[in-house]
DNA sequence: TATTGACTTGAAGTGTGGTTTAAGTGTTAT
DNA sequence: ATAACACTTAAACCACACTTCAAGTCAATA
């Protein structure tokens, strides 16, 4: 099956502008023209895509990318390398899931807090609670946010 | 406790400029200032920065949080926009987890897939293998890369 | 007293990741 | 045949989120 640069943009819900630059950027070097010099996306093409994605998601530049892309075309001298990016990708992403999921508690709270708020028409009930009066699924947080450490980072 | 702008942005692991932007955008309306007009930052001031934080992480701009900010200072009037809006980047911030454990599924795949194209110094064999010669663990996220599906975005 | 260092400002500069524009080509439908 | 439509390119343009610069203030230390 063959998709043009629209056809394979809809299926990725990106822009066919944006797919084009990506070609530009050299970062889709085994996408064929047609005679007339039309881009055919193969469904080889599809999968690459989605590891772009895939590694865009991850934390990855454009020009990183760009850097992986020529890993795959030097072949079997690149195995390791490529082995050692995904394993640096894999490792970031898990901070980033860890750190979305400290961010998501924290709007659990405020969901909490601002549906007791509008109860009482106002936070200064909410606000006035210690952190033993607040619903213990909560507490965490709430003592994460109020109490100064310096990241480790 | 009071800290200068140089020290809470050590704290947070951010730059200083980062948070004098942050302040020039209107982020930061509760922030006070020393009888030298150096911005002197609270335990209170430390918390509305973990929630710019979390906001941040949860795909709202500068300009998404400057209207927040906006809201806070409506005082109560705003308090059931406020839920809504924190609502809005609970479902938001599930979404993006829901996908950063794909991409971490595709990475984990992409580690196998060359730890074995290592070992055999090419990745011909690991890549003939069909989907039931791959480990189970691998097999969902495999056939999501190889099968078109459009987003239903 | 002079230097160091962290702070202040407004304004200009930067990098990233696209998007848009303009001019043109080729296929399909009326 | 001509209009509509999706494709092509190079180049210009854009928004966003900072970052850097230049010029100056202030407090503490040598």
């Amino acid at each position: 099956m063959l998709y043009t640069v629209g056809e394979i943009a809809k299926i990725l819900g990106i822009s066919a502008s944006t797919l084009r630059y990506y070609d530009k950027e050299g970062l889709l070097p085994f996408v064929e023209r047609s005679n007339n010099g039309i881009r055919m996306f193969t469904d080889k093409d599809y999968e690459w895509l989605k590891v772009i994605e895939c590694l865009k998601k991850s934390g990855l530049s454009i020009k990183d990318i760009k850097a992986y892309t020529n890993m795959v075309n030097q072949g079997n001298n690149s195995l390791s390398e490529r082995l050692e990016l995904f394993q640096a990708r894999r490792t970031a992403i898990k901070q980033q899931i860890m750190e979305m999921q400290e961010a998501l508690e924290l709007l659990e709270f405020k969901c909490w807090y601002y549906s007791q708020a509008v109860k009482d028409h106002t936070d200064e009930k909410v606000q006035a609670l210690s952190i033993d009066e607040i619903p213990e699924q909560y507490r965490n947080i709430k003592q994460k946010m109020n109490n100064i450490h310096a990241k480790p980072e």
